[in-house]
DNA sequence: ACCCTTGCTGAGTCCGGTCTCAATGCCTAC
DNA sequence: GTAGGCATTGAGACCGGACTCAGCAAGGGT
């Protein structure tokens, strides 16, 4: 039996490389990356140095099984010397786990997901998993890769912002086929599973009540959703978060017993130049907009600033509304007033509930509820040009003012109808 | 030889979980998730199923290796029956590549990471990688861990947006194994590796003398760097950018002959509440800043959010200049002049580094050369409590006329000394 | 003194693919 | 007619760990 060297220095590991890794007389073509050659520790080559057999080897090294106090430490003091590192690829393959989550959102350049995404990597790393993050750009056919992809991975989990609420089959896979998922932010129809997110329909019917009350009766609503549907086609409009919102305001509509803006809410807003285009339309056309609600910050930041390019004041000339409460809202003069939701809160939640699920454990105790809030900042005012009801107020112009606009509202008088 | 059943429907398949998965007498304990215990379709099943050995199955299935038409076809059937996924952990074990390349940077919820994430995945994307994304929170300790696991995770090549320009073992060890890496934003010292950052010191030294110009010599520069160090330790503060954005601002001050505001250099804002106290700080003492530079847009938002508190306007009473030309920025009143820089496209030309790396490419044919630029708006005037001179540009805002001290900038000329 | 338990240990299998190698059959060339 | 060439094919090794199982020695109980 030949001695084994165990005096290596952690220069000399190279050495054992150089012995391994030829597997025959065909060797990988490319030889000129010497890098790309180089074959990692293993737990043998860490085995032989200690003089232990491989399986007490790996047991030393992972953590389990029987291992005496001596063989511990001679394993542990060859790993070190080695520099050796434990392929989690090999690991995961005979556990089953990866300790890794796939996250699945439409854009990570919208501050809104970037929160959430960072809600769930932080709760993530806590229990020690990882995140592989995917891009959609809300596309239908790039969610069905990315998940397929994430699957293919071998991902513990996945958590997935559907970009279309209706066409889930590929989420349907995924759930029948056991794998734990949570969606965040949208639900998908018929898809019975972990859903972290606000009450779209509630928020988005009290934010117009709000405005409906300012004196508004055009309203318009403008959101990304790609759609060839004309608003007409009915309920369902592929995504449950911004039907639910278009429900909410129609509903403010009816029950205050007014004529439903439906020519006022514009879909496929993508790009800035759309959004403003659209905008000016808005604002422009006979009959116009009085007040305009954006889906989302992104929208938001465009449609301000075609309103800005159009030379009128918010919210002397129009009131606006949107969806994301960013810091940078709070800038603008006046400040606006948005619909705030919980962002990494609800990316916290979609995490623990998702790593829930992994760790077998059922029952999420209380599945927590979360709320969107409207913060009346100074964007929402009476509507200028309009024809119904009280006057606007005006804000005084330069000299900022902190806080709210003043707008004497009946704080908690119900509209005409209801149930 | 037993008939093997060939006319499974999806709906079967189950049955072929069942048999299989049942290593020994002892089982998972826990059997109560059902779901957690499948076991998926593999090669072998494949092939079974098809009539062919393992070998050939895997051969059809991969796409490599000479197989007949007649072949294929019944294994492509068969896998299409079974709705056969790959592996690809198993895969990737014995290619070593995983086709994972693993980010690290500061904090995704900041836009600048984000934007520059989206650069890179969409990068990684577009050549069939999928992107590991870990924050660090600019912790140290948190960027060794992450490099490390995802070291472990055996991803193909790493991203880094160093917490630390100084302490770079870490990084050190990942070069020298030879795993690709590519550094984003910042440099490492002694590091030589590809790095996609622009030429801070530069830009800072252009956007310095600029407020300079205006008339400014109290200016302060505000950033989050955490460090123990007071100004006064000396060059190296341990992150590159930082540091070189300092020495720009010095650079301007000795080429304009002026004294440097080194009291006015304030680190380890973090968090909003530090970030205003330290604003007021500034603007409230004796001899106080006349003009602000904030390191990054999450210090902006609270630093302008700060001097509207204190009653302050922009730029008649403090100036304002900040990194990161956010959309946002454009929107405030006056709009912020800010430092623009390509960041998506520096997160392109990071993963595309990257790929070249692991792909064995040499020659990054001519590194590509980031420049930031000085977005001139409407944020930056003359100092308002200045010592006297010719005037600052004034904002048509309110009717103040100040003046600004005369420190004539010879706009090409060198300075006195310099080398 | 004898049986059992308990603690360690090494040999070897397995995870799910990729890849080598030897064997086969068929076609063409000499 | 037969050797050489080429496309196909199956058996099996292998990647790097986790885990089963049988062997073995020391310690406890009776």
């Amino acid at each position: 039996m030949p001695t084994i060297e165990t005096g290596l220095t952690s220069m000399d590991r190279n050495v054992i490389d150089a012995t391994k890794g030829v597997k025959g007389p065909l060797r990988k073509a490319d030889m000129s990356t010497d890098a790309s050659r180089r074959r990692d520790v293993t737990v043998a080559d860490v085995a032989k140095a200690a003089q232990v057999s491989k399986a007490q080897a790996a047991r030393a090294l992972g953590n389990y099984g029987a291992v005496s106090e001596d063989v511990r430490e001679r394993v542990q003091a060859a790993a070190e010397e080695l520099n050796y590192r434990p392929n989690e690829l090999a690991r995961s393959m005979n556990t089953g786990k990866s300790n890794t989550i796939g996250v699945v959102v439409g854009d990570i350049e919208n501050p809104h997901f970037g929160l959430a995404t960072r809600g769930i990597t932080d709760t993530a790393k806590r229990s020690g998993f990882n995140v592989i993050l995917v891009n959609t750009d809300e596309d239908r056919a790039a969610e069905v890769d990315a998940v397929r992809v994430l699957l293919d991975k071998r991902v513990d989990g996945l958590i997935v912002a559907p970009a279309s609420s209706v066409e889930t089959q590929h989420l349907q896979e995924v759930h029948s086929s056991g794998r734990p998922l949570v969606l965040l932010d949208r639900t998908a129809q018929g898809l019975d599973v972990d859903t972290v997110a606000v009450d779209m329909e509630g928020i988005s019917h009290e934010s117009t009540r709000y405005l409906i009350e300012a004196g508004h009766s055009r309203i318009a609503f403008i959101s990304t959703l790609r759609t060839n549907d004309s608003y007409a086609t009915g309920l369902s409009l592929g995504s449950s978060q911004i039907s639910d919102r278009r429900d909410g305001i129609m509903r403010a509509f009816r029950e205050a017993g007014l004529k439903e803006p439906d020519d006022l809410v514009r879909f496929n807003a993508d790009g800035p130049e759309t959004i403003k285009k659209i905008t000016r339309e808005l604002l422009q056309q006979p009959d116009p907009a009085t007040a305009i609600i954006a889906s989302d910050g992104l929208i938001g930041l465009s449609v301000v600033e075609a309103i800005q390019d159009l030379g009128l004041a918010i919210p002397d000339d129009v009131s606006f509304l949107m969806y994301d409460d960013f810091a940078w809202t709070r800038l603008t003069r006046p400040p606006l007033t948005v619909i705030a939701q919980p962002v990494y809160e609800m990316g916290v939640a979609a995490a623990e509930a998702l790593i829930r699920q992994i760790q077998g454990r059922k029952a999420p105790a209380a599945k927590p509820e979360f709320a969107a809030t409207l913060v009346k900042r100074g964007s929402v005012g009476g509507p200028s040009g309009g024809k119904g009801g009280h006057d606007g107020r005006r804000k005084e112009n330069l000299p900022t003012t902190k806080t709210s606009p003043d707008v004497h509202f009946p704080l908690n008088g119900a509209p005409a109808q209801s149930t």
